[in-house]
DNA sequence: AGGCTAAACAGGGA
DNA sequence: CTCCCTGTTTAGCC
């Protein structure tokens, strides 16, 4: 489950290595990721040439000399690969230097073509605290006008673009705050706790080129491990040592520690 | 609190009384209950002629020859009489032979004053299970279908037009539905039952003229009593003698008999 | 584990 | 106890 920090280094990595070639084709197995025919997709990206390639949120975004763009996201465990032959892998985007990405789907995932003034689920995209200048007093007045969990509301990509079901339970571990807590009944002190932490742990993660489980274009993996209270159900809590717990919190699992967090 | 039966009963009475007046004027009271400004309402309504009065669910139909209308809807307890003083009545809608219309409103209320073609909440409002020809097949499609709690579904004027928080508690119970079943799980047996109890529940009421505490245009008072779950909390049921429960369901409150209704 | 949409639900206001 | 608007939550799909 790629979130922000991965998607950030795979945006890097792309934006060195692909900027200036020359689309030629895409050949795709899973009709259902594209936005469009493969045909219609083909006649689309032929002969466009790259302009730069960026993130936001979970989004990566290809950008073209003509203004339209390739938008990719990976979403639940996708791989991304430069010039690399998977058996597994089921799309692949040819340039016309002879170099490919290879894309693979895990689950579901899309690779949309949008013209220059398309509307595209990307615009939509809420605050991303790493590659925008969002200040802490715009990120803490933003949250306390909703009513809704705490949770649910930085997994909104609507909202907060970037942050899955992988970090969020560190962030809020570390900034000590229940993930069922509702968003306008914390602190403004905590809120700013937690700007302060998500930027801290996704520029750690970030640092560290992304998760452990997750592998840049290169085939090579992150160091980043959740290792707070994440998938440490049972476990003692690093700080205060009691019992962390696995909680269902609205459609998602969360893992807490029930002391610590409020 | 009038429902379907009481708005029935007026709308009956209504027609036979109104029809062939002619509009002079309306003054009002209770400027929040008006879709137009007092001065524009009675430039509207001046020198029309009424055509009938009928009813869709708790709304009032004064259908004029124009082929515009007044729509009526009296809210939480809404009263409403024929050329009769009552000193908290606010609303004066009067006619050329100088009787008049004494409309009352407890809490809100709504006079509306729509033209020919002018889109109106009561276009929306759904099945009207006494004033329209709906087929027992008909209502239980269409309830099965929503995944909803049966009680909100039914209190739902776009779902099912005409029923409030007084009837729905004896309909359920003769019923045996619980309130908070989702609609989609209950049997085409139950359903079938609701629809005949709905009707059987409704058309009773109507032919005693409604509830005992609400009064029709000429002030005289309906007989009708819900008298088997409802209000009787701590009571015992009718039916098999278990103790009957007050509960809250969403937004409203409910009378049940815990063991007959599941 | 992601993201979309339609339906259902909940709070506040008139 | 009414109806309405808005924001939030859920279910089911891809």
């Amino acid at each position: 489950m790629p979130e922000l920090p991965e998607i950030v280094h795979l945006a890097k990595q792309m934006d060195v290595e692909l900027s200036n070639k020359e689309l030629l084709s895409i050949s795709n197995y899973q009709e259902k990721s594209l936005n469009l025919d493969i045909e219609h997709f083909n006649n689309s990206i032929k002969g466009q040439k790259i302009e730069s390639v960026i993130s936001k949120g979970k989004w990566l975004k290809i950008c073209l000399k003509s203004k339209d763009y390739i938008a990719i996201n990976l979403g639940m465990g996708g791989e991304i690969y430069l010039s690399m032959n998977h058996a597994k892998l089921n799309t692949k985007i040819v340039f016309k230097d002879d170099t490919y990405l290879a894309i693979s789907f895990w689950w579901f995932g899309h690779i949309h073509f949008v013209k220059k003034d398309e509307k595209h689920t990307m615009d939509d995209l809420g605050l991303d605290l790493i590659n925008e200048d969002v200040s802490s007093h715009t990120f803490v007045q933003y949250l306390s006008q909703s009513r809704g969990y705490i949770k649910n509301l930085l997994l909104n990509q609507k909202k907060i673009a970037g942050i899955g079901n992988y970090y969020i339970h560190d962030i809020l571990f570390l900034a000590k705050i229940h993930p069922l807590r509702k968003a306008n009944t914390i602190s403004e002190i905590k809120l700013t706790a937690l700007y302060q932490k998500i930027i801290e742990v996704l520029k750690d993660a970030i640092s560290q080129g992304g998760s452990d489980y997750e592998q840049d274009i290169f085939a090579k993996k992150g160091h980043y491990s959740a290792n707070l209270v994440a998938y440490k159900e049972g476990k003692n809590c690093p700080v205060c040592q009691s019992v962390i717990k696995k909680i269902k919190t609205s459609s998602t699992t969360s893992y807490i520690c029930p002391t610590c967090q409020t």
